[in-house]
DNA sequence: GTAAGTGCAAAGTGTTTGCATGGAA
DNA sequence: TTCCATGCAAACACTTTGCACTTAC
């Protein structure tokens, strides 16, 4: 079986600044690939504890920031306090709709605020391919129930 | 001299709760209505030392809280990790562009925008009333200078 | 007089860092 | 053999909380 382009991506942008292929390493791209939405730094930890992976939480905080880095992983905040991960899907990029109480995630497709968001950009001096967008608002459930505060 | 309806509604909720209207609910009421832009919580706990003003943190926090609750202010993080809080202004309601890099906050106003996301709102389930929009991307300053960190 | 508010310091959260040890290259 | 990476625990940056004291009503 052949190095997926993104494995590829990463060893290249490794070997290029001369950081080391270790298995931390290899056992993060790993797991942050095979999640399906976002997660925390915690739980990632977690997931990769559950599958037998001794690794220390520092490490996955440093591994994180790497992936990032080179683009393969995504971190945002959404409101709350810590930070969400999301590898890269190949091609098409979404935006987030958060609900403000409980966190709750819906991602869009919206090419119509894609394209007014990048004009906003344009017009305030700011890169437009750069562009993440945010809707923050309750949903239903929250709204039905005043007080939650699930995860 | 007259109390602003905005004093008005907070004494009102005040009152309706049962809760009291001490000195320093008042000053922070006034501060916070001094304040142009966005503020975090210890600045504005600065500022109102820098005025003379005793008042812990911890109460600051804890009327920032109710301030809130009250709907005069609105508190939001904008990727990093401290709250942003900012008194609410008669009518008119903006969106947030920021630079993910320095943190950098730009208020805009569009219309088309807000008409998109309040459809999208209503696709899954979230509250068209209860919008906010938050783009972040790169500032050309920090396009230009790879890292700063500045804020 | 009594419930609510305040200040202080301690506890929480989640993330980052310093340093000694371990391991790619 | 030389740096880079790791693990651990301590440090951080903010925010929240427990508790004894104070004060609005």
């Amino acid at each position: 079986m052949q190095a997926s382009p993104e494995l590829r991506t990463f060893l290249d942008y490794l070997r290029r600044r001369n950081r080391r292929v270790t298995a931390e390493r290899l056992a993060m791209f790993d797991e942050i690939f095979r999640q399906h939405g976002h997660i925390d730094a915690d739980r990632l930890h977690a997931a990769m504890e559950g599958r037998g992976i001794k690794i220390s939480r520092a490490t996955v905080y440093r591994n994180l920031d790497l992936l990032v880095e080179c683009d393969l992983v995504r971190r945002q905040r959404f409101g709350r306090q810590r930070y969400l991960y999301e590898h890269v899907h190949a091609g098409q990029q979404h935006d987030h709709l958060v609900c403000r109480r409980c966190g709750r995630l819906v991602e869009f497709v919206s090419p119509g605020i894609r394209a007014l968001q990048r004009e906003i950009c344009r017009a305030h001096g700011f890169d437009p391919a750069e562009v993440t967008v945010q809707i923050s608002s309750l949903c239903t459930r929250c709204e039905t129930v005043p007080e939650s505060g699930a995860e």
